[in-house]
DNA sequence: GAAAATTATAGAAGCGCTTCGATAAATCAA
DNA sequence: TTGATTTATCGAAGCGCTTCTATAATTTTC
């Protein structure tokens, strides 16, 4: 705009004459590669914080064709959602971003995506060198993104066999259920919605594991699912009604999520149930409400940021195609599950 | 990265050949900028089409020294809220800017914010070509922003005399308090907290001055208020649970906000007062749980995305240094109240 | 101790766009 | 009619980098 002191942008010219060096080299100080002597770098260095000098991005970008952003692409309705599962996620990117010196494009799709049209455009105008794809989107979305060539990265998601950071939810729900036995109930009831999702089918997976191992046979006897229907604490309450109507009395419940679980706990509450005298229960997730429950739920944490900065830091390993023997992720196989952790508090 | 049928980029150059025209023409049709005959724009927007031409940015941001970004600033703990309050004003931003043209950097600082160290490097590296700033952030960020020239507008939060998007709060307490003399009430109590917050003072002026308009001379004999506590739930069973003590015996509270609504409501359900019938409940914000409470709260709808999309477009507006007659913001005065609604459901 | 490989630096092309003249035709003013 | 404006188009410079190539100087190899 109109200023007046306008100071004038210090380039890597500027930089370069005042250490008496070539551009080039600069640049490869700046960007750690080729060869310079030690004595060289030094003088650039000190040159680069005298003149203050901050490479331009755009300049950068059109020369070596990259972007240095990533985009991260979420739907709507999971960001604004009321718990902060996927901003988490989103701000373990974020910060990993900084460390590998990418910016993240945010994107959001509507929930109701058309193909073409809501294509975000990030998409569109590829300027982002890779792409974060978190949670369920929809499939047109993923087809595009893959058609697009722009490595990827799906989180709490599984497509194909794509790349993706997924949480461990059979082991959890293993642990869960182990717990629960530990604990030596014998009656453990299985609450689940929304069965489709990969996630909530991994948790009943887990349950119904750990349920033969302790030696049960007809492991469905005690699961309680509303397939179709969101896990939500409402949801959560009324299988909470069907629970607590059936003919065999649990003495424990694990819930497939958390919401459903403060929903089951609200119906006992109003029931008279004592929790978790009459009846311990598990949720899954460790949302912020958990802690603030009464009695205080106890439930499988995951761990969310770490998930988004994996996520990055998988993606960042894609794009600069170096076979990183450290890497998490085996040859052949993308896929990486995150591990929980149970945490103990009042409600079991 | 290891690709077989690159297709090779379509550039403003073979656009330019394709419609046998100069670089400088397609350009100018691009950007809708200088003289072009229609006849030559037609064929120019007619090859973009067929070859399906799509600028780069780099290249764009490059030449013309703008970058096309936006940044977009918000607390760490504000972005992971577990009432998505700032993300729906984020998200009114986002759409906001794809009519604009700009893509939104998001970046979180954290919320003990040390100045210089924190910098956020969209601020240090000059890449967005301005900023918004969502709720209250450190002094010492502010000042770096402001001293970086780059221009920016605050949103739900005022600094100074900057371009601000504020909730028209006095008016909304007005309204409120307003709504509840209509219906007869008489004992009107206020509940807020963490009252140095210029949103949470704007809401108990508008009661006061609604009182004192209503003939009431001592307008803070109804005022609770717990000062420098957050206004969460917990918080509002707390200030209700001296609500309830006190001798004067209100039947009717305007909150501060919804959450310490909720609160005051859990309480009072606890201490088998009904609402709305002994008590009538409004709160602010219309946060998600308002709708799903029981009785459903009547609250102060603040329209978050359209928030989001004021301070972009008239950060927009600021960029483009266009005085546009039609903009909301007057002459000398950039500061902008953004209108509230009572959405009257079961609880007043 | 000559050829090969490594280290170190500089120069210049070029990434894809915007924008500043230059030029010329068409329109206007008097 | 003639000079001043407006309209229309093009060519070329240049934005600030990266990276390829060239050229030396140094070190390694056998």
């Amino acid at each position: 705009m109109n200023k007046s002191k306008i100071k004038k942008k210090v380039t890597i010219k500027d930089v370069a004459s005042h250490a008496n060096a070539s551009m080039s080299t600069v640049s490869m100080v700046v960007n750690r590669k080729g060869y310079v002597s030690d004595e060289k770098r030094k003088d650039i260095l000190s040159s680069i914080r005298e003149l203050n000098y901050v490479p331009s991005a755009s300049a950068r970008n059109l020369a070596s064709n990259r972007t240095n952003n990533i985009g991260f692409i979420l739907r709507e309705s999971h960001f604004t959602l009321s718990e902060p599962f996927y901003t988490r996620i989103f701000l373990g990117t974020e910060f990993e971003a900084k460390n590998h010196n990418y910016y993240v494009l945010l994107s959001t799709v509507t929930d109701n995506y058309e193909k073409e049209i809501d294509t975000p455009r990030l998409l569109k105008e590829r300027n982002v060198d890779g792409i974060i794809i978190a949670g369920k989107v929809d499939d047109g979305l993923l087809q595009e993104v893959e058609d697009s060539g722009i490595p990827f990265v799906l989180v709490d998601y599984q497509y194909k066999s794509y790349p993706c950071i997924t949480v461990d939810n059979i082991n959890a729900g293993i642990k869960a259920v182990r717990y629960l036995i530990e604990k030596r109930h014998t009656e453990i009831a299985f609450v689940g919605a929304d069965i489709k999702h990969p996630s909530i089918s991994g948790r009943l997976e887990g349950y119904q594991l750990a349920m033969l191992k302790a030696g049960y046979k007809d492991v469905n006897d005690f699961v309680f699912i509303a397939e179709d229907d969101s896990p939500t604490l409402q949801t959560g309450f009324r299988i909470a009604e069907k629970v607590f109507d059936s003919l065999k009395k649990p003495t424990a419940v694990f819930c497939a999520n958390d919401a459903l679980a403060l929903g089951l706990m609200e119906c006992a509450k109003h029931r008279g149930i004592n929790i978790p005298e009459d009846l311990a229960v598990i949720g899954f997730d460790d949302v912020e409400g958990a802690k603030f429950s009464s009695p205080k739920l106890t439930t499988v944490r995951v761990f969310k940021e770490q998930i988004g900065e994996l996520a990055l830091s998988h993606l960042a390993e894609l794009l600069e195609d170096i076979p990183n023997k450290d890497s998490k992720f085996e040859r052949s196989n993308h896929m990486l599950t995150v591990p929980t952790e149970l945490v103990i508090r009042e409600s079991a």
